[in-house]
DNA sequence: GATGAATGAGAATTCATTCAT
DNA sequence: TATGAATGAATTCTCATTCAT
């Protein structure tokens, strides 16, 4: 094959994007290297240039998601017309929102074959999300609606147990998912010397449009 | 190794057994057939004189599967205390309970690597689910409460239907699958000839203790 | 499967007559014992109850061709309207003739992973042959057309060089056939003591059929 | 073991003789992968490297042997010194005289267990070898000696038959054969609308060395 | 005589990874 | 940076053969 040489962001975005797309045609352990490089056109050799393994790759795939998920947690943040309260329960929801996008990566998160895996990103995602949440609980410490002493220390501990909670309990019915989301609130609130429904509340009217169907058909009826 | 002989019905149980297990806690790629020999103390021939291949034990994990879900229908259609709605509601809820047990089969079933396995699975479950509740369909027409001219075409549509959304929309939000169960329960109502909201008024009531938790939190604080 | 008890030589004759069709088909090296006991309807350890194993079958499938060849030649033997010189020449004719069916009989015997088999079986073939051959040497003694002092030994000499040239000289054209046919003749006349061509000229009768357009042919030059 | 890197087409000869050697000496059956590398010195996977499977070599070692006696038969088109009739005889006799070398492909080809392999090869016989039959035709037209219109269908139509009577009828005998020939030769003398015998006396011509040696034999006597 | 569950050595094949160029 | 030939451990699967019943 001609080499062909590009600028290595290009390449390694290229080998990225590739995967990506295989992994959800074919699933992670049924797409072989050979696949991705066909896919792209380079040498075999050439994605070992860019990444130390296939498993590397999955792993930075995870970080983007991670990354994506983080990003759009610092939108929520910075938008001035929410008060704390608010960017909570919209941080809390995202996770969810970013699962039914790119829900292979997901998928394979919770694999067992991969959970070590799993185990690394979770630390990552402790580390990365702190500060972000840390943010938004020292807003409301100023709004006084949060009483933390140490908001980095507490969301990190607030973010572990999400995380154990998440990885021992995948939940699958909507009923279970609900219940998990309002213990998960409810917790956060006592973490953050919040009151009683503060942020259960704030979730419901999110949610509003959602139920209000439910009581349009009540009436209906 | 020591020859041990036992009833075929026996070993071929210990295989499915160690295999569901190891599945459960390695994942399926990466469970090798020595892993699952050497779990139950047989030779590796054993295995492929009980199962054509793997993936074919696979296969029939999913299968039983389907029919505990078959089984577990059965009993609520024996159930002479529900009437047709309760029933079809009832039946409508199983498919999520039994996803919490044995959820690594459901994943394995859709990841992309399997849809092979998916595509024939989703034909069984259509032809053996189709008849348990067209028998319910029959109670609610003598009921009054359903109005269907054929019952099994009908049961064959909507589980057609119900698997298309299913495979196609993997929900994971709450409140996807909250919706999309609604929406189900809305096409059914309709494809059955039910009062308006006949199945949800009744799928609301069967869930209202999770919801109740709700209310009284809200009254508590 | 239940449990059928036939006469020893019943049971016998089917395995074998089962194989032979199957390695006709399916060919020996493709040909499972599997597929064998099933054909026969048979459980796998029946196999082994009348055959050592797989290649045993196949050399008892050898003999059984061996045999054949040898009551052939027996009854040309017993003809009395032949006299020695045409009784030789038919049974170096045989040889041919039974190739054509039973093909793959041969074609095993020569495949070169069965060469265990075929010098096994060509032993036994100079010991079966010598003897039959030998009786019609001393008819031809007695007519005058041989003078052959030792018969046995000079027939078994003559057939370990047929074997000889048989396997090292696999011919496939018509033409290396026919001077292969030739040599071994003249071979033979010269071994026996007759008169040059006595043995040639009675084949190319018997051939005469072919060899008509030959005559035209000469006549045509 | 030492890594030996070589031009892709030096190893895949290495590999293609070795296992031409192993395949004479012990069978195709009974040649493993492993015997084949060691033979060359390479690991496993270089084996995989070159070819699909086992059952590709060898099919690229029958492939070969048709490019050899395609080219052979080009050798022969070339021959400014032939007339086309002399052509065509030399050509047909051609396949006997392959046969003698490389006779275990040929074996192969015919062994019941590679029935797929040869229908695939006799296809591809057909496509490679009508057109150069059918240069030969073309220049009997100009000599006078053929009257075909259609000169590519009907070689691929002559060749198809060929194949076919080769086939059904895997003739060993001396007789046999010759007779195949003979009847192959009228059969296309009159599909190219030759004279009769036009093809036989040359054929025979061309096989007087073998027939004269019978002569001399006789006025020897 | 007959059964069929069990064995295990051995074969083909896959594929992530390495490395000389 | 890039190539692609080479590696070899790991895996799935086959099948002739054994043996307890």
């Amino acid at each position: 094959m001609a080499r062909s040489v590009k600028a290595p962001e290009i390449r390694r975005a290229e080998l990225l994007n590739a995967a990506n797309q295989l992994f959800q045609t074919k699933g992670y352990a049924t797409t072989t290297v050979d696949d991705i490089v066909q896919a792209v056109g380079v040498a075999k050799g050439t994605f070992y240039y860019y990444f130390k393994s296939k498993e590397a790759l999955l792993t930075t795939l995870v970080d983007q998601f991670i990354q994506n998920l983080l990003s759009a947690s610092q939108q929520i943040i910075d938008n001035p017309d929410l008060n704390a309260i608010e960017k909570i329960v919209e941080i809390v929801n995202l996770q969810g929102k970013m699962m039914e996008k790119e829900q292979y990566v997901v998928m394979q998160m919770y694999l067992p074959e991969n959970k070590a895996l799993t185990d690394k990103i979770n630390v990552e995602a402790v580390l990365l999300f702190s500060p972000v949440l840390a943010a938004v609980v020292e807003q409301g410490n100023r709004e006084g609606v949060f009483q933390v002493e140490d908001p980095l220390s507490t969301c990190q501990f607030i973010l572990a147990a999400s995380q154990f909670m998440t990885n021992h309990n995948f939940h699958w019915t909507a009923e279970q998912q609900a219940a998990h989301s309002r213990a998960m609130l409810v917790f956060i609130e006592r973490a953050f010397g919040a009151k009683s429904n503060a942020l259960i509340d704030v979730m419901l009217e999110l949610n509003k449009f959602n139920y209000m169907q439910k009581k349009h058909m009540n009436k209906k009826v």
